[in-house]
DNA sequence: ATCCTTTTTTGACATGTGTCAAATGGATTG
DNA sequence: CAATCCATTTGACACATGTCAAAAAAGGAT
């Protein structure tokens, strides 16, 4: 397998052993992009054709709900990342996908996804426990929002993610902890 | 294909067609149980150990919060349900899934689908995308609680349960959507 | 260093929603 | 047809958080 892909590799290992030809096939299907922090990845309206996979760097999505941009999502290194909703349904995104410092992203198309869990069933096994995984973070995410108060979800997201918090604008945080800048800094103040 | 479980085969039908001897295997595996108005099906504190399927009736999951109830979900008929952190890693629910009508619930345990996971890797295939479905649906869910004022996601809730509003508590619905129950009340009102 | 831009903080205020308690309404039962 | 129970509504009030505007702080560029 080549050098490069060690780390997504890894990941997909993880989970489940793939066999040699199918990471063969896969490692075939890739492409290799770099991004400059503030490009964007994937633009609102567009649909999202690729299933992407951060090797270096962060990215972030967001929406707009009037004329604000709120977080929907950050994306550390070593991420596989796609806008749900678009990607799988395959339709227009309503999120924008940005990168938030130089990235180097992995991508491989949907159609070429799709094709590779017909001929190499075991692919869907890695697919299915990867979404199994993502659903589980989207079912936290929800019940968060709903059961934690501000506070205690920024004194969370500090202790999931320590070294996130200096890279990514305070107003970024905020948004995706379901808060106002304003809320979040009066937050950090008391501490 | 016995006749009983129709229902659920039509529905992994929809998303992909499995072979003879895996929907053999899938109905050999399968458990029959009836739950009674109110009966607990799966209490806060045990591990969810089955992936059930709703085949009649009306069931809910909820969570304390402050001694209060949190309805965070609630399951039509024809759904397969889980306490999707506790199944999904096999850890104890936080969650209290119970029936507020009376059911007819299939279910499959835990080890044993992953023992046919295992031998009909077709089976990965519907369970992938189940597992997509069910993601994006959390997806919207947790966005809609960010972006959507409570009158809307009201509403909303009306026009894509249009049979439900009738069976369920509004204390239910209400902390469903994320408000209390007085808030409902008083939106009702206004329309 | 200085200027300029961006990010973060602070202040004042409005408001939606939660909370608690009481009243009303509806359904069920003896 | 009371009497009881449960669900729902209503009222009064408190408070966390959003909003808008301005000040302060932090970075970047020349």
């Amino acid at each position: 397998m080549e050098e490069k892909f060690i780390l997504l590799f890894n990941l997909l290992d993880s989970f489940y052993v793939l066999h040699q030809d199918t990471k063969q096939a896969l490692a075939n299907s890739i492409q290799i992009k770099e991004y400059k922090n503030g490009e964007i990845i994937l633009p609102q309206g567009d649909t999202n054709k690729h299933l992407y996979f951060l090797e270096k760097g962060l990215v972030r999505a967001f929406y707009y709900k009037d004329e604000k941009e709120l977080t929907s999502w950050i994306f550390p290194e070593n991420t596989l990342f796609i806008s749900v909703y678009s990607f799988l349904t395959q339709t227009p995104s309503f999120e924008t996908i940005e990168a938030i410092e130089d990235c180097t992203i992995f991508s491989i198309s949907h159609s070429k996804l799709q094709e590779l869990y017909n001929s190499y069933l075991d692919l869907n096994v890695v697919g299915r426990k990867l979404t199994e995984m993502y659903y589980v973070q989207m079912a936290e995410r929800a019940t968060n929002l709903r059961m934690i108060d501000s506070k205690t979800r920024y004194e969370n997201f500090i202790e999931n993610y320590p070294n996130l918090i200096n890279r990514i604008p305070l107003g970024y945080v905020a948004s995706y902890l379901g808060m106002s800048q304003e809320t979040l800094s009066r937050i950090r103040k008391l501490k």
